[in-house]
DNA sequence: TCGGCTTGATCATCTAGTTA
DNA sequence: TAACTAGATGATCAAGCCGA
């Protein structure tokens, strides 16, 4: 894997109460993690690379990707075996093996949870649809036309000329773009989208747009890096009694993807594709 | 700013059974 | 036969709090 420069002061993320060399850490073990994504990773080992406590770690860690340490790694295993469900042959238990995980069981199960369909299934539809644009695959599915008379939450989506006309914007539990997010819309860059009817929570709000050549296959994993763009907040939205109640909106502006950023662990293109009208499989 | 403690939550593993 | 699901269990993590 090429190593890119550091870095520093993510953003889209909280990072600016922390130092550059605790940040940098942080860098040092993401790219750590995955370059090594068969080895344990725990949070003392993580932490001990970095020469800080578990505790002050975990702590810097979430205040500079929004994700925990287990879930970054979760994450970038679950990139990894995408990577290798589509480019190899190789069966779900020895990929299960090479990412890192020693139980079939977790493995699939986990899969499904994060990536939204189980192994095999990825696999076939990659094959199906490793092809098809994105962009085209986003056109069939939107973008929603207006928003609705009532809103609890709106997102104003920003973008230069390097993005596709259309990005995929979701409101998800953790800061990874992981499990099914409690809202999801495909939106006009440089448009505005509106949520309603989110259940009591707190979501993150995110953003992913495809470059206009991009295939789904170029979307999965790791390889994705010089093909698609995300957008975070700083600010999460939370809902209580049916209505947000911190902020009604959240900007987001999508910009090239950076190694601290986490992993597109849900499949959305491929997600997107399967689920038009005229979908082969 | 950093380290440590506590406790409830979450995760990974194992195993057995089911499905394609 | 390989892949998937579900339940039980132990290990680890997450997050709040406090003190130096």
């Amino acid at each position: 894997m090429k190593s890119e420069p550091l870095s520093l002061h993510t953003e889209g993320y909280s990072t600016e109460h922390v130092s550059d060399d605790r940040i940098a850490a942080v860098l040092r073990s993401v790219r750590s993690m995955r370059e090594n994504i068969g080895d344990e990773h725990s949070l003392r080992n993580l932490a001990q690379s970095a020469l800080l406590s578990p505790y002050h770690f975990h702590r810097v860690f979430r205040q500079v990707t929004a994700s925990t340490p287990a879930r970054f790694v979760a994450a970038c295993r679950m990139e990894e075996a995408k990577l290798l469900l589509a480019n190899s042959s190789d069966n779900v238990t020895d990929i299960c093996m090479q990412v890192g995980y020693s139980s079939l069981g977790t493995f699939t199960s986990q899969f499904s949870r994060l990536v939204g369909m189980s192994p095999r299934r990825f696999r076939r539809l990659m094959s199906t649809f490793s092809a098809d644009s994105c962009a085209d695959v986003l056109a069939a599915c939107g973008p929603t036309v207006s928003p609705p008379e009532r809103t609890q939450v709106t997102g104003v989506i920003d973008g230069d000329s390097d993005c596709g006309p259309l990005a995929v914007v979701g409101l998800f539990p953790s800061g990874i773009p992981q499990e099914s997010p409690a809202a999801c819309a495909v939106v006009r860059v440089s448009g505005v989208v509106a949520f309603d009817g989110l259940p009591d929570g707190t979501y993150y709000p995110l953003a992913v747009s495809f470059r206009s050549s991009a295939t789904v296959a170029d979307s999965i994993g790791d390889a994705s890096v010089d093909h698609c763009l995300i957008g975070v907040s700083s600010a999460r939205v939370r809902i209580s009694g049916g209505r947000a109640v911190n902020r009604d909106s959240f900007p987001l502006r999508l910009r090239r993807r950076r190694p601290i950023d986490p992993p597109l662990v849900l499949a959305l293109p491929l997600l997107l594709a399967a689920g038009r009208p005229n979908a082969a499989a």
